[in-house]
DNA sequence: ACGAGCATGTAAGACGTTACATGATTAG
DNA sequence: CTAATCATGTAACGTCTTACATGCTCGT
């Protein structure tokens, strides 16, 4: 699957749960999806717009100030269920913390100490939000057709967060035991020349 | 950060652990920081240029062929040691397996199941990969500098690819709950107009 | 009246992947 | 000798982010 059809699946998807502007597409990105997915406000807008033009979705004026509501058309959910069936598209890795431990020799061992309790400190956060969203969604919104897969990606979010946790811990402890005391930055060699 | 100047880092950080060909650097890239990290092919080539034009490293002709075997610089140490420190990047989300369990009530239970055994399957293997590598290095690079590093790196693999397996397994359980028995795809209307 | 948030877009430029093109070396 | 791997690059294309630009509406 072209990376391009990822936004459309992403659009598609959003207005499969209710009818509503591009804006709205957008938060809804943002802040129903956001814990695992993202898309660029400027990508929004013109695949919305193409997706019209191919009559995948249909927008309808609402208000006096010419927003635009936008529904799946049938054609539209037909594309909506073939995008899911799809493979996966996996994105490769980058993750900048372990690249910064990895060569960690370079910095040293208090900065990897620091960037581990940061990362902690992050997954202990998002743990928190994810309890709190998984029983939001369990009490609001139980009977939603739509409640069981929300709760599953909210509990791959907690297991993620707990999974780091853990990991950070267990890092922390063989940081301390390769040199309890000290731990500066490798020397730089500067004086050598 | 910019973007770009991630690429620097990895290309510096791969240099720092031993002087090679941009062929091997890439071959590092791909082999060693694979599981979290990934730098394409065209990336590499103009990387190395641009680093060596800036006088962050330098290439040594070596064997008959031409190939040239880059080193760190004095100036590729500081500007490693700079990137290193700078804040970690975070790339958007963009997870493809949550965003189509999200919309499982489209694909129907049966989809959904498929989807969260693949990554059972798929997290077990990589578990296993982890534990050979972590075996590996602990047997056979234990002395290195980077040895810990590396193996903080590897830890993290195995505990999110464990917290994969505890995620999907417990996914599964919810959606066996739901339905036991059946679960095909949400009726699409078609017979209705 | 004014600020926050709703709403719609465009354009430039950075970023990244993929395919193409070419040749040397080495293991089987 | 021949296939795989080492080795070096370029060019085209697609993708994505960011910044800019504009105006409305609603609460205080």
């Amino acid at each position: 699957m072209a990376r391009r059809s990822q936004t459309e699946l992403a659009v598609l998807g959003a207005l499969s749960m209710q009818p509503m502007t591009a804006y709205a597409v957008r938060s809804a990105i943002r802040d129903v999806l956001g814990h695992f997915w993202s898309e660029s406000f400027g990508q929004i807008y013109p695949t919305l717009t193409a997706l019209e033009r191919h009559g995948m979705v249909q927008g309808q004026e609402a208000g006096r100030s010419g927003s635009s509501v936008f529904s799946l058309t049938h054609a539209g959910q037909q594309r909506l269920r073939q995008l899911l069936a799809e493979p996966v598209v996996t994105t490769p890795p980058r993750n900048g913390l372990l690249l910064r431990l990895f060569f960690g020799r370079t910095t040293g061992l208090a900065a990897c100490r620091d960037l581990l309790i940061t990362a902690q400190a992050d997954a202990q956060q998002r743990l928190h939000e994810y309890e709190a969203l998984a029983e939001h969604v369990a009490t609001e919104d139980a009977d939603s057709p739509d409640a069981p897969y929300t709760l599953i990606t909210i509990s791959a979010g907690r297991y993620t967060a707990q999974a780091t946790l853990q990991w950070a811990a267990d890092a922390l402890r063989s940081l301390d035991q390769l040199a309890p005391t000290s731990g500066g930055p490798v020397p730089d060699g500067s004086a050598e020349r």
